[in-house]
Order: C-alpha cells, then sequence, then structure tokens
DNA sequence: GCGTTAAATGTTAACGTACACGCATAGAGA
DNA sequence: TCTCTATGCGTGTACGTTAACATTTAACGC
C-alpha cells in the first residue's frame, strides 16, 4: 500500500491522504472516514527509504557513557557496538555524537549532559550509572526527551528501551562458576572496587546468595572505594594474612585483570581461582595468560547495537521499540575465547 | 557526492555520469577519463536508499536447510534469526524462501537444490553438512551463483561468506566443562547419532583431545547410525553396563534431551554429568530441570542474522563482505539460561 | 446574481538513482 | 550538396514520500 494507491482508492489526491495520514492541514469528516477506514482494512507502513530520501536528514544522537579508557575500555566496547550499528544502518545516517563523564564526579555528569541536551539531538543513549544524579538531570528537562538506558536500568524515569544484563545474576553464576572452578567451599574473596555502583553491589549481592545456598562457606567483603583504588594491594595483603588458605577471589568489575596480576606477582596464584567481569582486551590477555580462570561477559558490542537498533525502529520505522532486553551471561575460559 | 554533483563538476549531465559509472552506452575517452578522475578523488558511493527505491526490486534469498523440526529444531533457530534480519532490513525488501532437505538423505538434498535453483533468487544460504553431495552439486552449477554457508563451511568453493563454530574448540570446552562439572576423570562417553556430520565428528575429536592431555582417562565412544536412533537405549545399557561408574556423558548433537532423559528414568543421573550441545526448547528444559548439567551453543540467531547481514552488504551496499565469522562458543548452565 | 472568503482538495517539485528515449553532431557515401 | 548512420550526450520519468503552493468548491452577504 503506497499513498498514491490509498488515493485511488479513496478517490482524492495523494495530498489529501497525506494530511489525514499526518494529521495537518484541514479534511472533511467524511472522507476523512473513508481515508481511514482503507488505511485500517489494508494497513499502511510508509516506505522508509522514500521517506528517508525525501526528508534528507541526519539522526545525531547523543551518547552519554563514562570516559571511554578508564574502566579497563569497557564503555569503549559498547560505544564500538553503537558505532557498528550505524555502520549497518549506514543508509539512515546516524551521527553519533560522544559525550564521557569522569565516574563517579558528579559536576562531570552534570556538564557532560547539560552540553549533551545543548547538542540538539534527537535522541540519546545513556548509561545511568550513577542513578540519583541522572534521575534527576532526566527531571529537570522540561522537553519530552527521547532516550535510552544501557548497561543498566534506571526505575522510574521512562526511557524508550534499556538493554542491560541482570547484576545480580551475573553474581550468582560467578558463585556457580567460583566454586566449580576452584573445586572447593572457600574461602573467597569479593572484590569491589566502586561502593556506589548499583551494578556491582548487586553482583556482589548475587555471589553472596550463591553460597548463602552452600554450607558453612566463608566470604570475605573487599571494598575499595573508588578514589583510592592504590590502597587495594594493602587490602589484599590483609585479606590474604587473614585467610592464608584464600581460595578464590571474585572481581565485580571490569579491573580483574589488575588484582590478577598482582596475585601473581605474589606468587600466590596456584592456589586462588580467579574470576572476573568483561572481556577488556587486559581481561583477555589475562586469561590467556592463566591469571584469571574465568569472565563472565554481557555483550557489550551487542548491547550498543541493541540500542541503536531500537531507535531505529522509533526514529525511522516509527514502530514501538521493545521497552527492554536482557543480555544473557556469557561464560568464557581460555579454552573458548573469541 | 552525488550522481548530479559529479555532473555538475564535470561538465556534463547526470546521464553521462551514470553511462561511466555503470559502463554501458558510448562515451568519449576524455570524458569518461575526466569523470573518473573526480570520482577516484572524492570517493562516490551510491545512496542505498534512492538505488534500493528506484529499483524497486524485491531481494529473493534461498535457504537451503534440513527440515526445520527435526534436530529437536535447531535449524528453526537459525532459520529465526534470518527471519529476524530480513525484519531489521524490512525497508530493503529482502524474501526469505526456505528449501528443506531430509537429512542425510542424497536424492532430498538434490531434489531441494534442484528446487532452489529454479526459483531464480538472487543469492542462497547453505547449510553444507553434506560435504560431498553439496560440494557435487555447487559444482555442477555452471552459472555464477552468490551464496553463503551457515552452520558449517565446505573448503574449496567460493562462498560470499561463512558463519560458523569452530566445532574441534567446541568439543574441546566441553571435554573442560565435563571435567570440571563432574570432579573427576573419567569414565566418559560420547554420543554420537550421526556418523557421518563434519561437525559432530570434529566436536567427538575435540572433546578426546582434551583428555589426552589429562593422564588416565577412559573413554567410550557410543555411535549410532543416524536411521537407528531407536538402538540408542540398548548402546546406553551397554556402555553403563561395560562402566558402571560412568562419570558423564557429552552427546555431540542437539538431541542431548533425549540421552538425559532416558539416563534420567533409568536413575543413573546423580552419578552421571551430562552436557549437550545447542539451545534447542527441550534442551532447555532439561537444564532447567536438572537432567542437563551444561550445553555449549553456537549462537544460531546470531548466525543468521549474521549471514543476512551479509548479503545485504554485498548486494545491497556492494562492499565486499567479510569472508569469515567464527561464533563464540557459548556455555550455559541453569543459571544463566536467556 | 456576483464577489468574497474560508474550507477542502489538487498539483508539483524535490530527495538521488536508474534507465529508456531521443536529439545533436560528425563523418561517410551517393 | 544531401542523406544516412554511428557516436556522444542530454532529457525525462519513475520509485514513494513530503510539504509548499495552487486551485477548486461551497457558503454567505450584498
Amino acid at each position: 500500500m503506497t499513498v498514491a494507491e490509498i488515493a485511488k482508492r479513496a478517490g482524492v489526491s495523494i495530498g489529501t491522504v497525506d494530511r489525514v495520514l499526518h494529521n495537518r492541514g484541514r479534511v472533511s469528516p467524511k472522507t476523512r472516514k473513508r481515508i481511514q477506514d482503507i488505511v485500517n482494512t489494508e494497513g499502511y507502513h510508509p516506505n522508509a527509504l522514500a521517506r528517508q530520501l525525501k526528508r534528507n536528514r541526519d539522526y545525531r544522537i547523543g551518547v552519554l557513557i563514562p570516559e571511554l579508557k578508564k574502566e579497563s575500555g569497557y564503555w569503549e566496547l559498547i560505544y564500538n557496538g553503537i558505532l557498528r550499528a550505524s555502520e549497518e544502518l549506514s543508509a539512515f545516517s546516524f551521527k553519533i555524537e560522544l559525550f564521557e563523564f569522569i565516574r563517579p564526579e558528579r559536576a562531570s555528569l552534570t556538564a557532560a549532559f547539560k552540553k549533551m541536551m545543548g547538542s540538539g539531538c534527537c535522541a540519546y543513549i545513556i548509561a545511568p550509572i550513577m542513578e540519583e544524579e541522572t534521575r534527576a538531570l532526566l527531571e529537570g528537562e522540561k522537553s519530552q526527551l527521547t532516550y535510552t538506558f544501557i548497561d543498566s536500568p534506571l526505575p522510574g524515569t521512562r526511557p524508550i528501551t534499556t538493554v542491560a544484563q541482570d547484576p545480580f545474576r551475573g553474581g550468582y553464576l560467578a558463585g556457580k562458576m567460583l566454586e566449580l572452578i576452584s573445586r572447593s567451599n572457600g574461602p573467597y574473596a569479593v572484590v569491589r572496587p566502586y561502593t556506589e555502583a548499583f551494578n556491582l553491589n548487586e553482583r556482589a549481592r548475587g555471589f553472596n546468595a550463591w553460597f548463602a545456598l552452600q554450607k558453612d562457606v566463608v566470604l570475605l567483603d573487599v571494598v575499595c572505594p573508588e578514589r583510592h583504588l592504590n590502597e587495594m594491594p594493602a587490602l589484599l595483603h590483609a585479606a590474604h594474612q587473614k585467610y592464608p588458605d584464600l581460595k578464590g577471589i571474585f572481581i565485580v568489575a571490569s579491573m580483574g585483570h589488575q588484582i590478577a596480576n598482582f596475585i601473581y606477582e605474589q606468587g600466590w596464584k596456584k592456589d586462588i581461582s580467579i574470576i572476573g567481569y568483561d572481556l577488556v582486551t587486559e581481561n583477555v590477555q589475562c586469561l590467556k595468560e592463566g591469571k584469571i580462570d574465568c569472565l563472565i561477559s554481557q555483550r557489550p558490542e551487542e548491547q550498543g547495537r541493541q540500542v541503536l537498533y531500537q531507535l531505529y525502529k522509533k526514529i525511522v520505522l516509527e514502530e514501538e521499540p521493545n521497552p527492554q532486553f536482557n543480555m544473557p551471561l556469557d561464560i568464557f575460559f581460555k579454552e573458548n575465547l573469541i
């Protein structure tokens, strides 16, 4: 069904059909109904090609995520996925504009957000990892925004779609895997670099939940606030002193390679199994070298691809996007590295 | 750069530019060179939207795979991925035409292939699981075919792209996982339903390779030709009689659930770890119920998506597609089921 | 009955590409 | 000098949508 075909059937010109479809201009009630009926029974899906060709416009998409180079390059993986998707959809000319902020600095997030709002993009992809601040910023905008979330959800907001992984299940799975790999029942340590991050806390919670099902497993919580990561060696030393028979470590964030290298340098690796998160390059390297035993991944590139495709669906096709995507929990050993 | 822009710069009409770009009609050598030079320095990428709009044609893609309902629905997962991708690219109207054949019947494959050749599709997606026959059929075609392989490669042919998983590594990984899960060192059994399938034999080979690295692991090969799957219970009984302390079973194909249910019904499950292949619904069910401990998957939907996207790249964008895609080996436990 | 006005509807030119058609011009042959 | 043909090139239309612009129609007051 094309506009011309509808026009022919209704006995009017395409101009009138256009007015009905786009609800602009004046059309007599009976003509409107006649056209509406045809559309309702026959169905009309505008030709995305012709529309895009005529509109002749770029779709500028703002991406608000932490610095690409930080967190071992995790955000770069996500960003690459978005770029890749924009190439796949190159015909529709999506232009990706990056707005980085320094985690966990409020002022930085606010500045990047404001800058992004001033950019006049038609839609936004946001990593709402600083929950309160992001919520406040979104609520502060009076205009109706088109935005999506990536990496984490943010309850109480109205995104077009959310693409993320269940962090609790991730931690739970890590518990199971660590138990399998270490062939023991503890003691284990959970290493948490960011204390405020929802995802990371949930992973730790899931990990504990797994071992809560087992009997008498000793778990040690090693927390280091984000500004003082240099204290980590001391904390690990303390942990090792307290539990010389430590059997495993779960690092909830992508910086597992730092811990793994430290453990290896101390000569503790042969007794300690290590499980980390995300296939960032340094983690992959450690996995290859046997310094890390297992990694859990959340398909960051696929997250990026999916979120942009949903925006395409909403903006170009004007279809309702799927409100939520749960990314699978991928398990990687040396043997199944890509 | 548009055709019109090139024309303006060259001081000719778009018709002449068109003749140069498409190498049709007659153009004077110096005019041709003038236009060529502009194209070479400025670069010209035809607008995919306008081209498609003008061409106004469907791209009919023939898909040659085994029956969707057989092999526990594995091929349906692949097919769904292809369909999904064709929806994502709906603007370019790919029409998928399915040609099923009965594995491993030669006559059936030949008939389906011939029928597909007669369909006049512009490109083909082929699962070359019956190697010799598929190769012979492809070589028998005199016309230049545009085809891709999915699920397996086929050496000595010229596909646009091949999307598959390394089956040897899959089996190797299965070995590692079975050892981890069973917390023992055998005896283990490998169950192989199809004796002729390359992928399945490779998986078994990889599995053996893993245990070749360990000491004194007893491996039992349980092979059942495809026409006599009903003999499987007897074979399993024999295996269990020979090795009453059997610790694990690796089923190289998607029918693991059949073995798993049998083992469960015999009351042997508590001593035997089971690892299978592919997230077909019955396997997923068994995994949930604990009748299967672990599944390896090859992202069939993603394979379908990827192969169609490469065809889009080739046919619509006229870019060179990536000749090969290795799908990751995904590991699934009950805890990370989607 | 005629002019005026607003409401209702029609027309047309893009967007960039593809391709059929046809018009100039030059050189050859009568 | 006058056709005739081959060569080189320009023009026009279509694909389906959008949106500005133009035209028709009906209603009303004088």
